[in-house]
RNA sequence: GGAGAGGUAGUCAAGUGGUCCAAGACACCGGUUUGCUAAACCGGCGAGGGGUUCACGCUCCUCCGCGAGUUCGAAUCUCGCCCUCUCCGCCA
């Protein structure tokens, strides 16, 4: 959530800012609410002082074996109205935080301003596969070589949910495990999170409250399946302090994602594009202020470098303010290209939110000893979602007779070089 | 799921209705002494919010797992919930 003493003093520069994510965006609520608190705060703080000491009176005059009958009538009557005013002043930050909640971050000053597809295309990488024959869809070449099989998942589970076998699932398998230990190597710590969570850590991830219709949830335990370990992760370090000398401190993860996927979608998101269970390994970032911007450049050279090792041609885009999700500041996608599509689509998003999340979870860093702890600012990164990998594998990899090329560095674990 | 024990500041830990405005220790920071290191001694040392100040600061409120309640007054009493540990049950 955005620090509402920014909102009390900037207002003006950022009410423009956020009008660039949601033209419909309006503090002027928030900013009187606000002025209403502190009314508030000034009146009840006057009166508990007023009532802390007359109770130490109290209990002298009890010591001392004085009478203290009118004075406990005064107190008490001085109580009723503290309790009142508190009453009062909580429901007035009930309605600043449940605004608050509801607030996009503030974007960085580089990230245009503007609809999705307004975006900005930074680099191209790799060329195009070779178009002497045609491409076939990725879901009707798995389909023909019963590796992928959406019909039997559908009786298991419902549609949009994969069943992969045989060679897509050692294929899977092996994509998770590049990389997994690809990342591990590098300087990010190894994480297996649990996959469901409760609802206090969506709220610091801002799944929630405005996204809840997005995720799976479990009535009888109250819990939510996990949609991205981004979730999961920014939880690591909740109401934490963390050493200065500890940052960045950066995780990779392995988990499964469910989404309800609740909008629909359409025929050009058949087979694997879009489905309510896929697998990602996610790269996060706890960092200082001032080097959550390199390290967001970092974060997207690593993920990039799985698709290069890979050999998958891709570009990379900068997204626009609209286009952002609720938490971002910046965000950087890396968009893979499907020929049995004739476009691309996302396998990774890599996002600075700022002190955004930070400030939700009260996860901060102590700059020197004995100064205040000030927040931190989280990064996340896929690094990569599988499912839309295979898929990409399957159409770019694919030779004339229909077989597909494993990539060489997915060979130990696949076992085979084409599918 | 059942029974019991517990949750206090960075860590350990005292505290069972009123100088608790949370003792003490460790860790950490500064200083004194000192061939160096260490030790000893002195001092400092939690977080959030409001007011005030150019600022250093001063001042008030809140926080003892979380949330309600009783009371003039709650770390302390009552109720609900969460978590940890031990034992039993179930189980990959």
């Amino acid at each position: 959530m955005i620090d509402l003493r920014l909102i009390r003093e900037q207002r003006a520069d950022l009410e423009a800012r956020l009008k660039t994510r949601d033209a419909s965006i309006d503090l002027s609520s928030i900013i009187e609410r606000d002025e209403r608190r502190r009314e508030l705060i000034a009146q009840v703080e006057t009166l508990k002082s007023e009532r802390n000491q007359g109770s130490q009176e109290v209990g002298r005059r009890k010591r001392d074996g004085e009478d203290a009958s009118e004075l406990l009538a005064q107190l008490a009557e001085l109580s009723d109205r503290v309790t009142a005013l508190d009453a009062e002043l909580r429901e007035a930050q009930q309605e600043i935080d449940d605004a608050l909640a509801l607030l996009p971050n503030v974007p960085h000053p580089s990230v245009p301003a503007g609809k999705k597809d307004d975006y900005v295309v930074l680099k191209t990488v790799g060329e195009r596969p070779d178009a002497s024959f045609p491409i076939r869809h990725h879901l009707e070449l798995a389909e023909e070589k019963g590796i992928l099989d959406f019909r039997r998942a559908a009786e298991l589970a419902g549609s949009r949910f994969p069943m992969y076998l045989g060679n897509a699932a050692r294929l899977e398998m092996a994509l998770i495990q590049f990389m997994f230990f690809r990342h591990a190597n590098r300087g990010y710590e190894p994480v297996l999170p649990p996959f469901l969570a409760n609802s206090k850590s969506f709220y610091v991830s801002s799944q929630l409250p405005k996204f809840e219709d997005d995720i799976y949830h479990c009535d009888r335990d109250d819990l939510y399946l996990n949609p991205t370990a981004e979730s999961l992760l920014v939880n690591l370090h909740r109401d934490e302090i963390l050493d200065a000398d500890d940052l960045p401190k950066q995780y990779v993860a392995y988990t499964p994602c469910f989404r309800r996927e609740a909008g629909g979608y359409g025929e050009e998101e058949r087979g694997l594009i879009r489905v309510h269970q896929f697998n990602k390994v996610e790269m996060f970032k706890f960092t200082t202020p001032d080097s959550s911007y390199p390290e967001l450049e970092a974060l997207i050279a690593d993920a990039e470098g799985v698709l290069e090792a890979l050999g998958l041609h891709y570009r990379v885009v900068l997204l626009t303010t609209e286009d952002m999700a609720q938490q971002a500041s910046k965000t950087v996608d890396l968009e893979v290209y499907l020929p049995g599509q004739g476009r691309y689509y996302e396998v990774s998003s890599c996002s600075n939110c700022e002190a955004f999340q930070a400030r939700r979870g009260n996860i901060r860093y102590r700059p020197a000893p004995k100064e205040k702890p000030l927040y931190v600012h989280t990064l996340n990164g896929s690094g990569l979602a599988t499912s839309r990998l295979m898929a990409a594998i399957l159409e770019n990899n694919q030779n004339k007779d229909g077989s597909v090329r494993v990539p060489e560095v997915l060979r130990p674990w696949v076992g085979v070089e084409t599918i």
